[in-house]
DNA sequence: GATTTTTTGATTTACGTACATCAAATTTGG
DNA sequence: CCAAATTTGATGTACGTAAATCAAAAAATC
């Protein structure tokens, strides 16, 4: 059987409130005497038990999930998920709540930030909108022992606990790759589609794709990035105007939101010529696409997987345990159409 | 607050004994009192809290995870991470064992699994060979009561809780796809390195890769299977031999272990001619073969997310909970050398 | 050495559930 | 209606930890 905190009282000789001090690191304990405790502790190989811990607490976590107030599948998706993480509350002893920003707002998400580090939230979640007002109050809140893991975007240089979401470089890249390899010796112009070049992530696929573009597949020229604000409308017409405007074109990578309307804008031109086309994020549109070779491959990341890691570590810190790093790390999915879930 | 047995006991007008007898099934209450104590949690909605459960009764969840005696990167990488869930033991409650088996012997797993009904883990983890009497066995168990997932190779048609590893048919099929994508339009043939055709899931992932390439790459033909028996000596013969035969090799896929030999005969080989290669699991030799180019793409299966899938399932099991489906099934990464961990 | 302050011990209650015991009430059988 | 069997209640202990109280002992201060 584990050692329980009696067994440590009576190895180091002690009695069993001086031992609840030490582990709960309460003052009115001699340093001789913690040493004592400490090293009993060390030698019985002592773990607390967090369940009866957690019992005797009434212990809940109160955590936050801050996210951009943005009407797109993905984030659709991404509240549906925390929505189920609530229904499971009870069972994983959390109290989850959720706030939305405007997106693309530091100002807004700092002075949520600065509302919540006057509470008690024992964790906070957050899709960041990469600007140096947010991390400095970011790092002050971890500075202040909360618990902060970014979520799906995460904060240049700061000191968040965790980010829990792709690696939007590597993503962009993958997507280079796959493209230029579909593509093989053909040669012609590649349409990128973008949400919006202010946004984190989407920089960094754009920064992926294009070094893997110019390194190792020189016959393909990207045409400048079209920004569709993640709207399926703009999205269509912006890419049904490159297509009409040039022959050239040979693929297409649409590194953010807005899918529908790019698949529209493909569907009614390209009956006379064949495009390879890599989107991002799984989406009943983007699946029936690939489905009917419309796309060849689309990234995504689960949401799902993002917001339970985030609950995960975000319980983890408060307790001040490691997490399991592999189990974290949130993967790009590739999806052909023969790998759909 | 969540309700307790207490507030059952006073709504349903009871004590608390005969809550406790309801809730854990004990004998000694009348139907009408029965149905009453059931109303009133239904009503307060409660749900047993499963720590504090645990916590009186001292449980622990002994399991067993059942492995072939195999000698390659992949089951030393499995074992690896049954070694670090038994470090994890403690906190999680569970009380792990393994036991080797002779790989692909249906009889000897038959008698460990005969061996251990008669013992009392509370789940049973087992990378299966796909033989009737093992599935008559395991479905037996399954019938009384023993938890029981299959991990990395399944049990056809039988009634084992839930299969911890991926479908190897997709795993197949988007093989064939990536393949004859990046082959483009060139013509030519395709060498096939399985480990053994007597294992379920080197099986399905040739039913898969075949399938597609039938119907979607006439273009490339199929040479027939190389049985490397996933031995990287086997394997290299094999595959030498083969490049040396046949001129009109344009592809390889390699859908079992062993892939030591097979890397060390594409470098033999392959100055003189451009092949395209996919193969399975992700090694230090099959990292090193993507990054230098002599691999196009790795398919893969995280053998630790496989195995805390499998303790989560059996340890939810056990309890009669359910499990998030979508967080237990296990996905097929795919690796291009920009998107690798 | 007496006094104050700090440190330690002993003990109790609580968290929510499991499980056992014994007495009391109720139902059933004859 | 009585005896036997069944059902229910009342109560206590346990799991491992947290947290509080109050008394006792030890150390520090003058």
């Amino acid at each position: 059987m584990r050692p329980t905190v009696h067994d440590i009282a009576a190895a180091a000789g002690v009695s069993l409130a001086t031992v609840d001090r030490v582990l709960n690191q309460r003052p009115g304990v001699r340093s001789v005497t913690r040493e004592k405790v400490e090293t009993a502790i060390r030698e019985l190989g002592y773990i607390r038990d967090l369940a009866a811990a957690n019992l005797a607490k009434g212990r809940t976590y109160p955590l936050v999930f801050i996210l951009p107030a943005s009407d797109n599948s993905f984030m659709h998706g991404l509240n549906a998920e925390i929505r189920q993480a609530i229904v499971r509350s009870p069972a994983e002893r959390t109290d989850i709540r959720t706030i939305e920003v405007p997106a693309f707002d530091p100002a807004a998400l700092v002075s949520v930030l600065e509302e919540l580090s006057r509470g008690k939230p024992c964790g906070i979640a957050m899709v960041a909108t990469d600007a140096p007002e947010v991390r400095a109050v970011a790092d002050r809140m971890v500075r202040d022992g909360f618990p902060i893991v970014t979520l799906v975007s995460d904060l240049t240089g700061s000191l968040r606990h965790h980010y829990a979401g792709v690696d939007n470089m590597a993503a962009g890249r993958t997507a280079a790759r796959l493209l230029g390899r579909f593509l093989g010796p053909r040669k012609g112009e590649i349409a990128v589609l973008a949400g919006s070049m202010l946004v984190r992530d989407h920089r960094e696929r754009l920064e992926g794709f294009t070094s893997v573009m110019a390194e190792e597949f020189p016959g393909l020229a990207i045409l400048p990035v079209l920004e569709g604000r993640d709207d399926p409308e703009v999205a269509h017409m912006l890419v049904a105007d490159a297509l009409s405007r040039s022959a050239g074109i040979v693929g297409v990578y649409s590194l953010g939101a807005g899918n529908r309307g790019l698949i529209r804008a493909l569907k009614d031109k390209v009956v006379d010529r064949t495009l390879t086309v890599i989107a991002h994020e799984l989406t009943v549109h983007t699946r029936a696409a690939l489905i009917d070779h419309t796309i060849d491959a689309i990234l995504n990341q689960d949401a799902g997987h993002e917001v339970r890691s985030a609950i995960r570590v975000l319980k983890a810190k408060a307790d001040g345990l490691a997490v399991i790093e592999a189990q974290e790390r949130i993967r790009l999915d590739i999806f052909l159409k023969d790998n759909l879930p």
